[in-house]
DNA sequence: GGGGCCACTGTAAGCGCTTCCGGAAGCCGG
DNA sequence: CCGGCTTCCGGAAGCGCTTACAGTGGCCCC
């Protein structure tokens, strides 16, 4: 009742209230050893009656373990982050762990929260560009599992990532069947490692089939915002290009806005592509190039969950498949379909 | 170097290390209390060469306290949760905890998951329709500071929340001056505090104006899909509705792509308002309700962080204002402005 | 009838830290 | 020269739990 009454029940009150001592009321909590079912009982009883709730503290320290395993990623904003966390939630909370969150965006100094979040779990999951390799290197050093996503595999760490080569290659072919040309890339190749490939695939497809790639991207950030604006300026280019193939759905999102503005069609003026396949997308008739990411997220989860329960298996290196998405930003078809690859 | 080497460094190889007591290493290490310089230079470097972390475990059993918060939520998908999440991690990590998270959505009994979290942090926030009173009320009363966010008050704890009347009343208001007659509302008042008061004033405020509300709502989740679906059946029903009012905009950017595909034009045929103006609703030209996403976060973390710190201040509840903001698809405007309210 | 096993329980040793308390020097002023 | 203060440090008591180890009866079987 009172409200100073921090003082919270602790296994000795229960043990004494029953007359055992406090081995007998941790195992009969926890079931792990004999205990005489009426002893059980009035245990049990004791334990609903003081309100008695084990100290995850004094738990963990004792089991020497965390129950809670981290994930890093470099933002939230934009639904591709926010569903592979959720995913990962999901399935690292079945997993019977709480899981910790750290955003390292705009950040001062990520590689020290990084560390500290490392000593509070038993393992963790790193996204994207968030931190440098060799503070990944040192995390696995000091002995916390950890699994990569969306990112370049560091040491032997177990890493997943999604399909960016053969569905950019994909992307630009079927641009390339439309018979556009001039070519414009919206977002920036530093920004993520996933763009890093997207833009690099692109380009290669692009000189693979024999055409010259844009001399640059047109840099932007990951939000329709900077889409948009992006979007103008590539606009404003002379010759105007056919196509902008943007680095995610959100980029793809603002430059199609952008395009509205200036009074051009999609796709009849301007061809537009995004990445990721987020719920809107299909709404705008954007063709994109669906991902997993819930799917990442649970991977990551699982995999995390093996290693901590001490799998020594091989490394595990994996590419999750993704799907060209064909609608209508790309261009006329003879019927909307969906391109599987 | 070898991965077997889960042992960890403790402070009592430090402390054997220099020659002193663990206490010692201790102080040096937080600077809590007299250290001879010479000393201290000493234990540091020896941390240093040992590569000595203190465990997080240890320390927050000596301590008392977690160093954590914990936010619970229903769901992440969407702009609006992701937002207020990362306002709130945002400021938590700023002040020095961890942040743990639980999204409640679909899961089996998420009151355990709930009193499971509550006993891995200081305090904690609770989101909207997640779990039921009692079991907040029981977490309040384990002793663990608790701030309500978007959601209705229970008993003495603080509660932020964005204001829904004064905006829907806005709302509507603006809509009756269009002219409008024939109102349909998107959305399920059961899914949320929020929609429960925005679907209340929206209807009280048509009353008020000597209006026939509608009978009920056209039930929908909280995505670009549900929305989608709900549309096209309010636009089925005859005499077709002027105004589909909804309940977020994910919901009514569906709207607007199931208008679009009936062959209705927005807003000469059917108007279309959402609510949250995430980012996506600016290029959509959706007149929306803006909220203070991040804010609500951000404020929550920081009231938290008063409690944590045992203030014993007057409950605080606070209504944070939410505006108005008129774009295309409510209607045609001189020009295009926003009221603010 | 006695040895052995099984069911049950208590004792106590941690887990890795923080911090209270008290002792030991060193230093200063009277 | 001595009392007292300051500075520095070690001992040890927790923090709240888990679990290895060591019993102690009771029962069964030969």
């Amino acid at each position: 009742m009172a409200v100073q009454d921090r003082q919270q029940v602790t296994i000795y009150e229960v043990a004494q209230r029953v007359g055992v001592s406090i081995a007998t009321v941790s195992r009969a909590l926890r079931g792990t050893d004999y205990v005489a079912p009426e002893t059980r009982r009035r245990v049990l009883a004791a334990v609903e009656e003081l309100q008695f709730r084990p100290s995850r503290l004094g738990q963990s320290l004792a089991e020497g373990r965390h129950a809670a395993n981290g994930i890093v990623f470099p933002d939230l904003s934009g639904p591709y982050y926010s569903e592979v966390v959720l995913g990962y939630e999901e399935v690292a909370a079945e997993l019977g762990n709480s899981v910790l969150i750290l955003a390292t965006h705009g950040r001062p100094d990520p590689s020290r929260k990084v560390l500290e979040l490392a000593r509070r779990v038993d393992g963790m999951v790193v996204m994207g560009r968030t931190v440098a390799d060799d503070v990944v290197a040192q995390v696995a050093e000091i002995g916390v599992p950890t699994v990569l996503l969306a990112r370049a595999a560091v040491g032997a760490l177990d890493t997943i990532t999604a399909d960016n080569d053969t569905s950019a290659r994909q992307l630009v072919e079927h641009l390339l069947e439309h018979g556009y040309q001039r070519f414009a890339y919206l977002g920036d190749p530093d920004s993520s490692p996933d763009v890093t490939d997207r833009y690099r695939a692109f380009r290669e497809a692009l000189t693979d089939a024999g055409r010259k790639p844009p001399r640059s991207p047109v840099r932007c950030a990951f939000d329709v915002d900077a889409g948009h604006r992006a979007a103008r300026r590539a606009l404003a280019g002379s010759p105007r290009p056919q196509v902008l193939v943007c680095a995610n759905d959100e980029v793809a999102l603002g430059a199609m806005a952008a395009a509205a503005e200036q009074g051009l069609t999609v796709p009849a003026d301007v061809a537009i592509t995004g990445w990721d396949d987020v719920m809107a997308a299909r709404y705008a008739g954007l063709t994109t190039v669906h991902q997993p990411m819930r799917e990442l997220g649970a991977t990551a989860a699982r995999w995390l969950q093996d290693r901590m329960a001490g799998s020594q298996a091989a490394v595990r290196r994996e590419v999750l498949p993704t799907r060209l998405v064909v609608r209508t930003s790309c261009g006329p078809h003879d019927a909307e379909k969906e391109v599987r690859g």
